[in-house]
DNA sequence: ATAGAAATGTGCGTTGTCGCACAAAAAAAC
DNA sequence: GTTTTTTTGTGCGACAACGCACATTTCTAT
């Protein structure tokens, strides 16, 4: 936690050759993300995309009541703000910073360079986008068909994986807007859990203690996420980067 | 209905410029998509993309249970099988034939040939997968706040755009699977729509009747979801191509 | 014309989630 | 240490959607 974050720490950056990297490490900034900070609101021009290393990033999407729910997030594996380099350079949702950390920024003008180069990086980021596609696909299948119960085992899961320890500083209340639920509906769930001795919890804390059986007890979700992800992935996972064939 | 369907009935090829059109063009494939045909299945390896003309094709998740929901859907604004230019090559869908009718058919070989040039077509069909990104965040958060009565409008709409007249062929039991719910529940939010006159159906047909109105009792998803595609594409809605900056 | 199949209509008890109203507990502020 | 604020716990009634059973209607096939 206090020690200094480094690039490589997030698996896109750290996916890429020495050449690239060359190029884009000096342009990259190490920036301090504060949790709930808001990166861009919906509609915004984005001026950078932010590539997390210890920190975790919410696309959310807010109703015109306020209700909202979460899109699909982000931390150290991907990368914030994919529409700048897919054209549209904005979109209708908002990306919170649902867990502290830190991130390095890298101005859109740098990107697009790099990215209209049609190298390691265009590859890599259009194979990651695909990623987070399934991600929101499962998101909404997920809504339709799976209880509060099961989406926060898979919330959880998310965010356990995108954080070192197995420690998650969040209130019940933020989990429910997260899920677009009511904060009493997640009180519950959570209190399930915690009387399975599955989690421990106090006042914006909680705890895994057993992990296995919290994916036991979710949706399939979480898993056809995971395994997509990490066959889109796994050719980035190590450096150097190898040869890329596009067939 | 029954006049050959020409490619410039989709919109993506359409809006291509003659260079480019003339490399693509005699690839092309015109094909018959017959209601409920399987494009692909979730998981396969996908051989080629579908530009449908007149067709309507859903992107199902199909859930362990067998329970299902429409992710998105592609008529001639579209083209369906993006997995094959962003890379991965297949996703965890279903692409389903939701409404007869033809498409062009074009080789994953070819595609990724003009697509690795990096030019138009290129841009466009990343603009497009930005607008189906949308589409599918909106669905997730569709899924999690918006009634059967508001999602069924929105259905319709969805369809209605993408297709010529205001007649969809569809029995309620279909309806039912892409917005996975009940098909009782579809029964009864079709008969409020029918009592209050703003659509008519007889096994299998409906006709809308009073789009106005459609559109004032759905959510404002639809309308977030059109005018971000608008947005997105609207570069592209007429030939010849415009000179596209990057900027 | 008639039988069969497919599609739609209706009723009913169950369940999950909601909205609201407070109570209780824990941390922060003074 | 006491007060205030934040967070969590709990108990309602309301309601939308569910699962199931079965009736009815409409189209198709022969």
């Amino acid at each position: 936690m206090t020690q200094t974050p480094h690039y490589e720490d997030n698996l896109l950056l750290n996916a890429l050759s020495k050449d690239v990297k060359e190029r884009i490490v000096s342009q990259l900034k190490l920036t301090e993300l504060k949790l709930g900070a808001v990166l861009y609101e919906s509609g915004d021009v984005m001026n950078d995309v932010y590539f997390p290393t210890n920190s975790i990033v919410s696309l959310l999407y807010v109703m015109e009541d306020g209700r909202s729910a979460e899109i699909s997030v982000v931390g150290n594996e991907g990368v914030v703000g994919i529409s700048l380099f897919m054209g549209g350079l904005s979109t209708p949702s908002r990306a919170i910073v649902q867990s502290a950390g830190h991130a390095f920024r890298l101005s859109g003008k740098y990107l697009k360079l790099e990215f209209d180069r049609h190298g390691e990086l265009h590859h890599l980021l259009l194979r990651y986008t695909q990623a987070l596609l399934t991600q929101m696909a499962q998101t909404a299948a997920c809504n339709r068909h799976h209880s509060i119960d099961q989406q926060l085992c898979r919330w959880l899961l998310l965010s356990m994986d995108r954080l070192k320890g197995n420690e998650i500083s969040m209130t019940q209340e933020l989990i429910a807007n997260m899920l677009g639920v009511r904060r009493e509906g997640v009180t519950e769930a959570a209190s399930k859990l915690q009387r399975a001795g599955i989690i421990e919890y106090r006042r914006g804390h909680i705890t895994v203690l057993d992990r296995p059986e919290l994916e036991r007890r979710c949706c399939e979700c979480y898993a056809v996420v995971k395994k997509e992800s990490d066959r889109l992935l796994e050719h980035f996972a190590y450096p150097p980067y190898a040869k890329m064939s596009c067939q």
